[in-house]
RNA sequence: CGGGGCGUGGCGCAGCCUGGUAGCGCGCGUGUUUUGGGUACACGAGGCCGCCGGUUCGAGUCCGGCCGCCCCGACCA
């Protein structure tokens, strides 16, 4: 993308409504714009992020063996009456009437539409287990919307749901999601920590939230340092054999992890390496049993032919929430510094005089060969705003094409996290960007 | 929902107490000057002062109602 003709309008002051870093950082960055309490209009730049965040979610879900899906964001009212929830639900959904006086609501969540696609379809126990989910937009009326895009109350969710012949099964597809998760996180480049949690409204008896550390998180979190050494994306743990599954499970719930609400600080004082900080919640799972396949009456044939309620669990993340929770735990006083995998331009190229034909060659030569991963600051501006701008986006890698080293036929290249800089050719600068 | 605060050019704010027809900084446009970490000067564009009603010769300012937004608390991906 050429910034000149891009819209991104960055800020050099903070929006008054913005409190925390995230969000002051999102709208001075020009990733987002609030349309109203809690909704947000996503600009080109911010959208990419939640792209790559959603992409990634995609790849270890589609690896966990689960299926895509799109669910409308819309629903019958028919389908909560069913499964009880619609008139326990309460105020915080979104309840529509169509022109017609059909009652209709803006999903909260999709339990209820992903048992009856399943009842209409599923018949007998050989189709079992299944786990689909979607990435879809979702509401939920909160009383007080808040932190930018971290609670608001239009949000991108990756809900999943997984749904299995008997417990045993559930408990599979369970880790399965937990694994799947992990490596999600750590992919995403955040430290998250499982805990175990409170079911909440969806109802269940097992449930595991997904807590990533970040200093300006809203809970204090506990664990052991343990965690930090598991690497979940390597091949240890086998999607596909229990046993490294049950491994992974009891790796994840011997060592100690609880938020500050259920901290037992009799366990605390056992563990050897002891981690504590800030976390935000971005994932939950659940396993809740047959409590939607019974009330909505969805039943497989069993092996013996009798008709078995399948055991289900839902998986979600909050993927717009992640983009704010990434800020939170990789920001400076300059702005932003997205991890690699989720930058929305893998470099920025700053041409600091633009009309130099040195300059111009460079530049131009760069951002054809980046094809399409680089932001080309080709704006008629001075220096300083461009290294300002740049620093606040966050892009990984900055590439600095100036006439002292164009001339020579070499840039600067400055990687973000770092602030380390050096004066390298064009070729090496490109080598550089393009290994991960 | 309880408590607090705020709505004035794109952004940040002053003006309101003590009514007299809107101002500052940034940003934006043009020109000159600069140019390696938010350059300087000049000129310029841009405002139903959140909305409705009331008081008044006159309302951004006073009064009433409504709407919106933010913060703290209870609740949540």
């Amino acid at each position: 993308m050429r910034l000149s003709r891009s819209l991104v309008p960055t800020l050099k002051e903070t929006p008054s409504e913005a409190q925390i870093v995230s969000h002051r950082l999102m709208l001075r960055a020009g990733l987002v714009r609030q349309t109203a309490a809690g909704i947000y209009a996503w600009l080109p730049a911010g959208w990419r992020v939640l792209q790559n965040i959603a992409r990634i979610v995609r790849e270890e879900q589609d690896a966990a063996g689960a299926q895509e899906v799109l669910m409308p964001t819309i629903q019958p009212a028919e389908l909560w009456r069913e499964s009880g929830r619609y008139d326990a639900y309460g105020p915080e959904m979104l309840r529509i009437k169509d022109r017609h006086d059909r009652e209709l609501l803006y999903g909260p969540t999709n339990e209820e539409m992903i048992t009856d696609l399943m009842k209409q379809s599923v018949r007998s126990y050989r189709e079992l287990p299944q786990i689909l989910y979607h990435i879809q937009w979702k509401f939920r009326d909160e009383v007080r919307p808040r932190f930018g895009v971290m609670r608001g109350r239009e949000f991108l969710m990756k809900d999943g749901y997984s749904f299995d012949l008997d417990y045993a099964g559930a408990v599979v597809s369970y880790r399965k999601m937990m694994l799947a998760y992990m490596r999600t996180f750590q992919r995403l480049g955040v430290q998250a920590i499982p805990m175990e949690a409170e079911s909440g409204p969806i109802g269940g008896d097992l449930s595991h939230e997904f807590i990533i550390l970040a200093p300006t998180g809203e809970s204090q979190v506990f664990y052991d340092a343990a965690f930090e050494r598991i690497d979940y994306s390597s091949a240890n743990f086998a999607m596909d054999s229990e046993a490294d599954l049950e491994r992974f499970a009891a790796a994840m719930t011997e060592h100690y992890a609880a938020t500050d609400e259920k901290h037992d600080t009799q366990r605390w004082a056992g563990v050897q390496e002891k981690r504590d900080g800030r976390g935000i919640e971005v994932g939950h799972i659940f396993y809740f049993g047959t409590r939607y396949s019974k009330s909505m009456g969805f039943a497989v044939a069993g092996r013996d032919g009798t008709p078995v309620h399948p055991e289900m669990g839902s998986y979600g993340i909050g993927v717009s929430r992640m983009v704010g929770a990434l800020i939170e735990a990789h920001h400076d006083d300059a702005g932003i510094i997205w991890p690699d995998s989720v930058a929305p331009f893998r470099a920025a190229i700053l041409n600091l005089k633009v009309g130099d034909a040195a300059c111009d060659q460079a530049a131009e030569e760069l951002y054809g060969k980046l094809d399409g991963a680089a932001l080309y600051d080709d704006r008629e501006e001075r220096a300083g705003v461009k290294f300002a701008d740049a620093d606040l986006m966050g892009h990984p890698w900055q590439i600095v094409v100036g006439p002292r080293g164009a001339a020579a036929g070499n840039v600067e290249l400055k990687r973000r996290a770092t602030g380390e800089r050096q004066e390298v050719s064009l070729e090496s600068a490109l080598s550089h960007i393009s290994r991960r």
